[in-house]
RNA sequence: GGGCUCCUAGCUCAAUUGGCAGAGCAACGGCCUUUUAAGCCGUGGGUUCUGGGUUCGAGUCCCAGGGGGCUCACCA
């Protein structure tokens, strides 16, 4: 392997391939700054960061040195660098993606490219890889995915990606924070799950020989703090969930919730989209995005569409006329659809709207009023004791947040968790099991309150264009590969040669 | 989990009916003091994902396995 010579090659001729160190006096960004202020100059500056390209010419060559800020053209000559060093170690030792810092003034080459005329080279970090190719990158999903930092390095994009996603948490946290919200943090491991209709991950604490979960959801403990006297919290953080993967859904994913006391859900709801567009409007400048081609804005108020509304206009099928799952399942039949047998009368309506309305929903819209016996623990509606005050917000076909009217009533709040057990015990995994703690808290009184989730990644894909989850996370799950061919061997091997 | 589909050099991709595994970039050797996907001349580079099978002959066809992508089911 030749970089593994060169390698040797440096330490051969007194050059530490690695040093703990490096002197810089501008980050490349700086640089360029400064050359805005001052024009070319005589002072020396010194930059440091990635060779991404070399382009020699006999005995002067140009290469594009590449730090966290940006990409700057260096120039070297023979006869301005010491000693032999530019035929030598530059022409030899040297390799593309290698770090080193160069030193000398700033300059604006004949075709007008700013560049540090390279007096004085420090060595930084020597790569024993080959660089992906310079034009296409590095564009197979798994490799990228998996080798995570060869694609950062190889695709810029990527590297901006997660900065816009960095600036949309930032965003939301600077709303809700502006708003009087209080950030906290609740256990991920959990002695009961819940707060969400899903499979959980099981994991066991040896000492204390018992089981825990990993939280599928923040929801119970957040509002055992609303009971607790805090008006309004907030979380970002992971929630898990053992449920399969898709391009909208990976097991671990960055979830927002808060909780607001003295609200319900159309307060929620105005929340939500003032939010959503304070947060375009610092991350994009504007309420406008683009999404696969399709322009989506942002700007409220969103749509409001009663849930059976939006089910009869996609299919037909008023399910107020089907009051139980027996009626419906036939009424779906009769339509044309094929209805899981053993799901309840809320998830046959669930499912009409996730299959012939949630993927028409571009523009941001709010489902409102949900079936109760989907929605365990948002309060019911009082003019209608079958629906909740429940809304899911859905943008370009996909569902990016739900909340509701949280239910404050301790003994209404047990009779659902009797309900849902009844389910579990008919088979419904995904049930929600009986939190005796949340109860407890409840029971100590918890004013009226209005609660919100929204999934950051979903809403990060709308930002960035991206058509999978995968491309929005920095470490997606992926399954894990039999034998890692990690290069230890290879490297060993070759150390050993000159 | 089911269905469809893909896996070839470090990277991006070719390879006709089943007939000598190739190109560009990268690497290596040479020329080149204003290039920016530099250029020119030359060289090396492969467990064609793995294991079986069919065949005179398999990257190509068949079977099993691994991994990816899409999709259905389920979840946010």
């Amino acid at each position: 392997m030749a970089r593994l010579k060169n390698l040797a090659g440096l330490r051969a001729a007194g050059i530490d391939p690695y040093p703990a160190r490096a002197r810089r006096t501008h980050s490349i960004a700086a640089a360029r700054a400064l050359y805005a202020q001052e024009g070319e100059t005589r002072q020396p500056v010194t930059v440091t960061g990635r060779l991404r390209r070399i382009r020699v010419m006999g005995k002067m060559s140009f290469a594009d040195l590449e730090d966290g800020s940006g990409s700057l053209q260096l120039v070297l000559r023979r006869d301005a660098l010491p000693g032999d060093f530019y035929d030598v170690v530059w022409k030899r030792l040297i390799d593309l993606g290698d770090f080193i810092g160069a030193t000398g003034p700033l300059v604006v080459t004949k075709t007008g490219e700013l560049s540090v005329e390279v007096q004085e080279v420090q060595f930084l970090s020597k790569t024993l890889k080959p660089m992906p190719d310079k034009w296409h990158g590095m564009r197979d999903p798994e490799k990228r995915y998996r080798r995570r930092s060869v694609d950062l390095l190889a695709n810029p994009p990527v590297r901006d990606l997660f900065r816009t996603r960095a600036a949309i948490v930032r965003a939301v946290r600077t709303y809700l924070d502006n708003e009087g919200f209080l950030e906290v943090e609740t256990p991920i491991l959990q002695p009961l799950y819940g707060g969400a209709a899903a499979r959980p991950f099981v994991t066991h604490h040896n000492q204390l020989h018992q089981d825990l979960y990993l939280r599928i959801s923040f929801e119970l403990y957040l509002k055992r703090l609303i009971a607790g006297g805090y008006d309004r919290v907030y979380e970002i953080g992971r929630d898990f969930r053992n449920e399969g993967v898709s391009f909208k859904h990976n097991p671990e994913f960055t979830q927002l919730e808060f909780y607001e006391a003295y609200a319900d859900y159309q307060d929620v709801m105005r929340r939500t989209e003032e939010m959503v567009s304070f947060v375009a409007q610092q991350v994009n400048g504007s309420p406008l995005l683009t999404w696969q081609g399709q322009t989506v804005d942002l700007t409220p108020p969103w749509r409001r569409i009663p849930l059976r509304q939006a089910i009869l206009d996609a299919t037909g099928i008023d399910y107020e006329n089907y009051p139980d799952a027996v009626s419906l399942a036939d009424a779906m039949h009769r339509f044309g659809h094929e209805p899981d047998p053993r799901s309840s009368w809320g998830k046959l309506v669930d499912s009409l709207m996730a299959k012939h309305v949630e993927p028409n929903l571009i523009q941001p819209t709010f489902l409102i009023d949900y079936p109760r016996d989907v929605s365990p623990l948002a309060k019911g509606s009082p003019d209608d004791p079958r629906q909740v005050e429940r809304f899911e917000g859905f943008l370009v076909g996909m569902e990016i947040c739900n909340a509701f009217s949280e239910i404050n009533d301790p003994i209404d709040q047990l009779q659902r968790f009797v309900d849902e057990s009844y389910r579990a015990r008919h088979g419904d995994d995904e049930a929600h099991p009986i939190d005796e703690a949340y109860l407890e808290a409840l029971s100590y009184g918890m004013p009226p309150t209005g609660g919100f989730g929204m999934g950051i990644d979903r809403l990060t894909m709308l930002f960035v264009d991206a058509d999978t989850i995968r491309e929005v996370i920095l470490f997606p799950h992926l399954r894990t590969v039999k034998e890692e061919e990690v290069a230890e061997g290879e490297l060993a091997e070759g150390d050993g040669e000159p």
